[in-house]
DNA sequence: ACATATGCGTTGTTATAACAACAGAAATGG
DNA sequence: CCATTTCTGTTGTTATAACAACGCATATGT
């Protein structure tokens, strides 16, 4: 086990790796292996387990009543899944967790963590901590995404998302991390028509846009 | 201050009022009066202190572009709210807080829970659990809410909503706690048209639709 | 360099949701 | 109890997004 590697993700932030070592063992820390395409949680499961990825990464996908295939997320090297769902004991995944390549997983038991005293041992006060940072953040995404999508016109959504990533770059010149699929994906629309509402922006003089790069134009008194 | 009332909060739970009593020592605990109206954090603001209702209760809106009010979720007596950006400081509140009645809010400084070594006050990581808890049952919410205004179409929606509702009460036969108007808000549509496309349901014998009573029918064989 | 695969924009058609307006039912408040 | 307000379903019209199909440009890989 690589507690260096450990060390330094997110989790296990602000921890020795003499600390983790010790760690591990509170947390029955169960290390397996997965080929591309396992399905490492599926849906209806109720967990009490996170995953950190170790290598590889995994997806996470819901399939709808239709059986269309959703990708909500992608996590990589020491990143963590199903955090929310091992600290809301009973909760059933809405989602299924699938290597997207060879992939190693470390499982560990958060219901320790939280149900028995958090004092037991004296380092579960700050891997809780941390939890609560990773969950923190991944709420504001889920806010931000929400804020995103609750306009109901194609344009509203792309305004909304490129001028809150305007502040967040703090510049009206800026890159996006998606492609024309994601984006479509994260904005909830279709890729035809949201690339039809680009360029009308862009023809209408909103927006200048090339591939992932925007520059937004006359929205500037939006601010 | 009422301990007693506090001990019987969520974030407070499983403290004695009077740990609660030094705790707020720590806490900077400030509490102030809202009339009707009042707003209580901006969007923009960035704040390290989560606030906690008192009495009274609070709206959280957001105003988009066009200065379309949106109102996202209302926080009652004991409950807390803005305790992700207190959480994760220098991120900017994208909505406003707004007392919906008067009110009185008792503001929590979470930046010494946070930072400072968690182990400061002894009673500290408890909290720190219970706003992990706190923290991951509103990621769950505001992932229902997601999957839920995934689909392109209301029909889509509804579906991945009353399902989950019936999975959820046990039930083919249910309650929901919305009018129309806040259920079109929670899925992101037009209320009329929502209406529309129930009694559609309805008459195509999909559901059994009354108020706010549900009973779902054909769609047994998709569990 | 070639063959293949992805990504992107464009167009036209079709389905569907938004919108506006209204009437009846239900709840609310004197 | 009546008056008033809120809630709900219905309809018709209009705007708009989804969808399908295509061609071109840009990777990708051998």
């Amino acid at each position: 086990m690589d507690f260096l590697f450990l060390s330094k993700t997110l989790l296990f932030r602000g921890t020795s790796p003499r600390e983790i070592e010790t760690m591990l063992g509170c947390l029955h820390a169960e290390q397996k292996g997965y080929k591309k395409s396992d399905v490492i949680y599926h849906a209806g499961d109720r967990v009490t387990s996170l995953g950190m990825v170790l290598s590889g990464g995994v997806s996470i996908e819901s399939d709808d009543f239709w059986g269309n295939k959703n990708i909500l997320d992608h996590v990589g090297p020491g990143q963590v899944f199903a955090e929310t769902y091992a600290c809301v004991p009973g909760e059933a995944l809405m989602v299924n967790v699938v290597a997207s390549e060879p992939t190693n997983i470390l499982f560990l038991d958060t219901s320790h963590l939280i149900q028995i005293c958090s004092n037991a041992c004296e380092h579960h006060s700050k891997l809780i901590g941390n939890l609560l940072l990773i969950s923190a953040q991944k709420n504001l995404n889920l806010s931000r995404r929400i804020f995103h999508t609750s306009s109901k016109s194609i344009r509203g959504r792309l305004l909304s998302y490129l001028s809150d990533q305007a502040i967040r770059k703090g510049s009206r010149d800026f890159t996006i991390p998606f492609n024309r699929q994601q984006l479509a994906d994260y904005l909830s629309v279709d890729r035809s028509a949201l690339s039809n509402e680009l360029s009308k922006m862009n023809r209408e003089g909103l927006i200048s846009v090339d591939r992932n790069h925007f520059l937004l134009l006359e929205m500037a008194e939006t601010f």
